[in-house]
DNA sequence: AGCACGCCGACT
DNA sequence: GTCGGCGTGCTC
């Protein structure tokens, strides 16, 4: 009996593949491939009917399936898995808690050359004789490609005929039998290789060497090259073309003939992309008292608790003490993800980390290449690294064996990931994949989030307080300008305002003027009539460009030319309202022609190395006033500037979302922060209508506990978290009515309902983008509550059940968990 | 994400 | 009548 049943021991397996379907699918395992497929292995499988993908082998099971018949697995791809288990746990946790699927995760998970994909390959048939008059000219100019290279990829065909719909002609060339089609799975990644070259074998004897050696003795430079050779064959073996060719001061040409002569081999070999670091030994410094006992502080309470927050304000030295952190766990035999926001990653604290720990640090974030990040992985997944410094991507490593994590500027709202699906806070996702690893987990800010320093206080985490400025820095003083009863008929700027920009350029330091809006004018305008132009796809006025000389949409990207008349009266020549950075610089230039101004914005920041090269040139005084975005906020850290203006405050503390008061002070203080260092008398001016604002006078007073006491009343009062949790739904349709009704529809669903709150539909400020109408729904549910899993796939089910109606099938639905 | 299928309007 | 646009639903 027990024989018998061998022959039913079939097995299927669960793969994951980076398309957003309904579940996780299933392949069927052939036998031959059983012994080699492995638990997180790469596999080909095909789905559809010719499409393939590299898909992540997640379980393995005996039930055979009953509603439908498996395909089998193609092929194996990596003899080793390239992920561990912990990050198949961390990816379901993720695909769970923020309500998405797992191929979403996935999806953002790997770098983009371990997911490949099949690309469809037109092959040449050479078994039919072409009759050259059946063919049209399109048909022609692809049969000549095949007939040379006997394969294209539709690709190549789009690029032979741009703008055609290629799909037809290549179906016609099938038809005629001339080609036919293919699915290659393509793996994109690369291996540098470099040229070395090695001694030959008859040589590799002393006395052959020195006989060598005199038989060159008529022709110097080659001579020169063996010496290179010999001396540089010291450290390896193989040595590298490029390092003769220094060393030696010679040419490929004169390397070659000793190659033909049979004295150096040539070979390729496969290299790693990563400079090699100097070995730099760990550079010694001392911690200041404060800062050594907080660090003794963290050390202790990781033995209890898992979380620790430090708080230290701008300039306490923050860094020094992650690093003595670092070194403190890497004694152990263990892995350290050091994650910083994007921005902050191109800057001086990872040229520092970097300088500091030298060879065992590598870096990781959406900048660098795709071959470099496959290499990150590799090296972190055969555990070749010991400390990753990298953006929230970096949060999918392979690792099998994390000590420590460390969330830098752990309050910055770029941790969350708002686009695209899975949108997981990197932060609170590192909370949970350090629990999976037992590892510790280090949140440090100047100004912590209001959820982590509420944790802090519920003693849910450990918590130091660094309130004392390294070195001779000091805080900066705060200047509040009341902009009611001003003329700023022609300027942004006041005149209080322009005189601090004047004294601080005359004192020769730096000024940073921060400005939240891009573009010229953010309204383009009729005065007679008030008409404005505003986006075909989205409901919002267009940006002007000046420099581009075009309108723009902020929100989808189209761009519009300018509108000299009215399209509402008619009146000739429009006009412009408010500031953008570019017309800020614009006026700059103009007030102050011998100064030089740069622009930090996403529009003057768009080549690879833009923002690394304007920093450096401020950093070595070349630029006197940088104006920018949010881009400026973050992690510069400047010796010498002695002003930081905020033009427009009240654009920051207009928001209308529950955390306006929040992200203000944070943003603010971070930006105060830029001045202040190493000089006493650096200041911060912002100029505002309401002078008397709250948020204003608590950072004024560099106060952030009064203002989280304030805050958090009211959080609790109004149940926002920290106390409630919240998810927010948006409805999206191409019809305002449909959205709307699909919204309400689904709130209705919940009346009576006491476990979760339910509020909407919403109309949000900007109902229209994309040409799809969008209605929010936010629920509330309390952050205590037993059965947040539960609620949430209920949630999805009934979400599910409303787009079954026929008049709502076409709705679009983004659910975010834990929105900012 | 593809890809096919099916429903409509614009044409040889 | 047919070609081709796009909206819709399915892929293990």
């Amino acid at each position: 009996v027990e024989l018998c049943n061998l022959n039913y021991f079939l097995l299927f397996a669960e793969i994951l593949i980076p398309l957003n379907l309904p579940q996780n699918y299933t392949w069927d395992i052939p036998d031959e491939l059983l012994p080699l497929l492995k638990i997180g292995v790469r596999v080909e499988v095909n789905l559809g009917k010719s499409k393939k993908y590299a898909g992540i082998v997640y379980r393995i099971f005996e039930n055979k399936p009953s509603t439908y018949i498996p395909k089998p697995i193609l092929g194996i791809i990596d003899d080793n898995p390239i992920i561990h288990p912990q990050q198949l746990e961390f990816w379901y946790w993720l695909s769970q808690y923020y309500i998405c699927s797992m191929g979403e995760v996935m999806q953002t998970a790997l770098p983009p050359y371990l997911k490949f994909y099949s690309e469809s390959t037109l092959i040449f048939n050479e078994a039919i004789e072409i009759n050259i008059n059946r063919l049209t000219e399109d048909e022609f100019l692809i049969i000549q490609v095949l007939e040379v290279q006997k394969e294209i990829t539709y690709n190549e065909i789009q690029k032979i005929l741009p703008h055609r719909n290629i799909s037809k002609i290549v179906h016609q060339l099938i038809l005629k039998g001339y080609a036919f089609t293919q699915e290659n799975l393509i793996n994109k990644f690369k291996p540098k290789v470099d040229s070395f070259i090695v001694l030959h074998e008859n040589y590799k004897n002393e006395i052959a060497l020195q006989e060598l050696f005199k038989n060159l003795e008529k022709s110097p430079s080659q001579l020169k090259i063996l010496l290179a050779y010999v001396q540089l064959s010291k450290q390896a073996e193989n040595v590298k073309v490029n390092d003769i060719i220094n060393l030696a001061d010679t040419t490929n040409a004169i390397i070659n003939t000793l190659i033909k002569k049979g004295v150096f081999l040539k070979i390729k070999k496969i290299v790693s992309r990563f400079v090699d670091m100097p070995n730099s030994n760990l550079i010694h410094f001392q911690l200041s008292k404060e800062q050594e006992l907080i660090k003794e502080q963290i050390i202790n309470s990781f033995i209890k608790k898992s979380v620790f927050l430090l708080h230290g304000i701008t300039g306490s030295g923050k860094t020094e003490i992650y690093i003595k952190i670092i070194e403190h766990y890497l004694q152990a035999e263990g892995q350290i993800l050091f994650m910083l926001p994007e921005i902050a990653l191109t800057t001086q604290i990872a040229s520092r980390l970097k300088k500091y720990f030298g060879e065992f640090i590598v870096i990781y974030h959406s900048r660098i290449s795709p071959n470099e990040r496959t290499e990150v992985w590799e090296k972190v997944l055969n555990n070749k690294v010991k400390i990753i410094l990298g953006a929230r991507s970096a949060l999918f490593l392979p690792f099998n064996n994390l000590q420590l994590i460390i969330v830098d500027e752990e309050h910055d709202l770029s941790y969350k990931q708002i686009n695209n699906s899975p949108r997981f806070n990197a932060r609170d996702a590192a909370i949970y994949y350090g629990n999976i690893f037992k590892a510790k987990v280090l949140l440090g800010s100047a100004t912590p989030s209001f959820e982590s320093m509420y944790n802090a206080q519920q003693k849910k985490y450990g918590y130091g307080y660094l309130n004392v400025r390294f070195g001779e820095a000091t805080l900066p003083t705060i200047e509040i300008i009341n902009l009611n009863n001003i003329e700023l008929q022609f300027t942004a700027f006041s005149p209080l305002f322009l005189e601090a920009i004047r004294n601080t350029l005359a004192e020769k330091k730096q000024i940073i003027l921060f400005h939240n809006r891009r573009g010229y004018a953010p309204y383009y305008f009729c005065k007679k009539c008030n008409w404005i132009p505003t986006c075909k796809y989205c409901n919002v006025s267009l940006t002007y460009f000046k420099f581009k000389n075009q309108l723009s949409c902020n929100y989808c990207g189209t761009k519009y030319p300018i509108v000299q008349t009215c399209a509402a009266c008619g009146t000739v020549g429009l006009e412009i309202k408010k500031y953008g950075t570019e017309q800020l610089e614009e006026l700059i230039n103009t007030m102050l022609p011998d100064i030089v101004v740069r622009r930090m914005d996403i529009d003057t920041m768009k080549g690879k190395n833009d923002f690394q090269n304007l920093l450096t040139n401020f950093e070595n005084k070349e630029i006197d006033i940088l104006i920018g975005t949010q881009m400026v906020v973050k992690g510069l850290d400047f010796d010498n500037v002695g002003l930081v203006g905020i033009v427009d405050a009240d654009s920051i503390l207009n928001f209308t979302d529950f955390r306006v008061s929040e992200r203000a002070f944070q943003m603010m203080a971070q930006v105060s922060g830029r001045a202040g260092r190493k000089h006493s008398n650096s200041k911060v001016v912002l100029q505002t209508f309401m002078p008397n604002n709250q948020i204003l006078q608590f950072l004024k007073n560099h106060n952030y506990f009064d203002l989280y006491d304030f805050e958090i009343n009211a959080r609790q009062q109004f149940n926002f978290p920290p106390f409630s949790r919240l998810i927010s739904i948006s409805i999206k349709h191409k019809d305002l009515h449909i959205a709307y009704n699909a919204a309400l529809t689904f709130t209705k669903l919940f009346i009576g309902n006491q476990e979760i709150q339910v509020k909407g539909p919403i109309e949000p400020p900007i109902n229209r983008i994309r040409n799809l109408y969008i209605w929010n729904i936010l629920i509330k549910i309390n952050r205590n509550h037993p059965q947040i899993p539960l609620i949430k796939s209920k949630m999805v089910q009934q979400l599910n059940s409303i787009r079954l109606l026929p008049e709502f099938k076409s709705i679009v639905i983004v659910i975010d968990v834990d929105n900012c």
